[in-house]
RNA sequence: GGCCCGUUCGUCCAGCGGUUAGGACGCCAGAUUUUCAUUCUGGAAACAGGGGUUCGAUUCCCCUACGGGCUGCCA
């Protein structure tokens, strides 16, 4: 069914559903692309929708961050807190009203019940049984409504003493879904528990609160993460007890840490040597302080195009995807179903590769910011050179600057180690000489009156352009040497020449 | 512990009853290059184990093992 005013499909609207309580993790860039692309693809709708019911979890800013690491990556919503819908409020924290009167209605057609055991009494009952469970077997035992009378539970609520409202699951039953990845998922409602949905502070738990929201928003995909594939069942029931029909459900797998053992955390980052994070994050806690794909000098496009296939496959050959291709071939059905590690090694090619193919121009652009960072004074018609020549040796947008820092400075140190092998003290003559003729070049000369003077002295190529290059760059490692000097400035190369005769003389002696 | 989900080269993915089990990253070797990188060529490298079903299982079923997730008044 096609919106002829919007042209969106009405019965596609996904939505992503990140909980401020920090930044963005990198698994959660994935579930949102997926989301996207799947939106897109069936035109239908995108949405943000902030699950802020954790008041003690809350961390102010963290909500921004999820946005601009969105837009960042390029996967904007449709609808979300700042960007307009007819769903809204998309916060869920501004929804209080909502769910309580929800989970009143439960609590009347006695589908759930008050629970006023307190944290430390739950506690105390799992240290002495730790598979204790808050259900059926359990339930007349505990401190609910449904062992108290009607006027002492009336009494307890007067009283203002904290509760709890929970869902109330009828042991010997199964419930069935379908996952999409999945297939059918079973699960016995013995192993269920009655979970929470409103907590004594009055807001709901995700459970209650997302699947309120998916059906009030109209959700008709949920395509999130297989760490919600257990208390999926819990849900089914709730759309059930409220009559109303579930949407589709997609579990993903997980990203997963590279050495396999658990899920990918925010701790990995630091411990394996990478970001996990699209954007830095910064905060008063040192150890909460995180560097992101972006400052580390990846390029948002090779992280998408990364990301996207930890955990799904075009079933083609084609591994390069801009986000408008991913649009067309993105299929739900192709999603893998166990979980991937995460290989940075694998990124960075990526990250290369889209580096490569970028344009001199836009790397420019970035470079300044590098520069800047690093205290480096150049312009961006300098980098623009420094671009073009570095942009296929690195793998990171920064290292184009930090592994060249000849196109700078003067090289503060040279390979011994080359020097020693080719450098033999009559050549300080012939090198000078050569610096004389690089020194009264022009760019458009320059490679032919070096050649000629080499050949015109009888002298190896393999000989000379080694010191020659160490003499401009400290290094045997960088780009066609003469584009080198001509970027440097070929004045500025024949001082650095003449420098290193004298430095080149000191290192045999 | 219980429940749920998973298991093809080191890693990410193809394969959907009969294939020399394919590609990519990484690794190794070679070609090109003034070096590095790019590019190109080649190479090593996998169906967790055991039972079935079948003429025939990597493919279907069961068990075991291993891995992951959940098991909170967190999402």
């Amino acid at each position: 069914m096609k919106d002829e005013r919007s042209g969106q499909n009405r019965n596609c609207r996904v939505r992503f559903a990140p909980s401020p309580t920090g930044p963005l993790h990198i698994g959660g860039v994935r579930t949102a692309l997926y989301n996207y692309l799947f939106a897109r693809q069936q035109q239908g709708t995108f949405i943000l929708r902030i699950e802020d019911t954790d008041q003690v979890r809350y961390v102010p800013g963290a909500e921004q961050y999820i946005i601009n690491s969105l837009q960042w990556f390029g996967l904007v919503p449709d609808e979300g807190p700042g960007f307009g819908g007819a769903y809204g409020p998309y916060r869920q924290s501004e929804r209080k009203e909502i769910y309580d009167q929800y989970a009143m209605k439960l609590v009347h057609e006695g589908k759930a019940y008050y629970a006023f055991d307190t944290p430390d009494e739950l506690e105390k009952y799992r240290e002495s049984d730790p598979t204790f469970k808050y259900d059926a077997s359990n339930r007349m035992k505990l401190r609910n409504s449904l062992n108290f009378t009607e006027a002492q539970t009336k009494q307890l609520l007067e009283s203002s003493t904290e509760y709890v409202i929970r869902l109330k699951i009828d042991p010997k039953n199964s419930v069935t879904f379908q996952d999409r990845i999945r297939g059918e998922v079973t699960f016995s409602t013995d192993e269920l528990d009655d979970k929470v949905i409103l907590k004594g502070d009055g807001m709901p738990t995700y459970h209650l609160a997302n699947i309120i929201d998916d059906h009030l928003m109209e959700i008709s995909h949920v395509i999130r993460g297989e760490e919600w594939l257990s208390s999926t069942a819990h849900h089914v029931i709730m759309y059930d007890y409220f009559g109303w029909n579930p949407p589709e459900f997609a579990h993903l797998p997980l990203i997963l840490k590279p050495s396999g053992k658990g899920k990918l955390s925010k701790r990995d980052g630091a411990k394996f040597g990478f970001p996990v994070f699209p954007l830095s994050w910064e905060s008063g806690d040192p150890e909460d302080r995180f560097t992101g794909f972006k400052e580390d000098g990846y390029l948002p496009e090779a992280v998408l195009n990364f990301l996207v296939l930890l955990g799904w496959s075009p079933h083609s050959e084609k591994e390069m995807f801009t986000l408008d291709e991913l649009i067309q071939v993105f299929d739900i059905e192709n999603i893998v179903k166990s979980g991937a590690r995460f290989d940075i090694d694998k990124a960075l090619w990526f990250n290369q590769h889209y580096i490569i193919q970028s344009s001199n121009e836009d790397l420019a652009k970035k470079l300044i910011i590098t520069c800047e960072k690093l205290g480096i004074q150049t312009n961006e018609s300098y980098l623009l050179g420094v671009a073009a020549l570095m942009k296929e040796r690195v793998h990171k947008i920064d290292e184009m600057i930090t592994s060249a820092m000849y196109f700078f400075l003067p090289p503060t140190s040279y390979d011994e180690g080359m020097i020693k092998k080719k450098y033999k003290s009559e050549l300080g003559q012939h090198l000078e000489e050569i610096g004389k003729v690089v020194g009264s070049s022009e760019s458009s000369s320059l490679e032919h009156n070096v050649k000629s003077y080499i050949s015109e002295q009888s002298l190896k190529m393999g000989d000379i352009m080694p010191l020659l290059r160490i003499a401009i760059s400290g290094t045997m490692q960088g780009p066609d040497l003469f584009e080198t000097m001509s970027l440097v400035g070929l004045e500025e190369s024949r001082r650095r020449i003449s420098s290193s005769v004298e430095a080149y003389n000191k290192l045999i002696q």
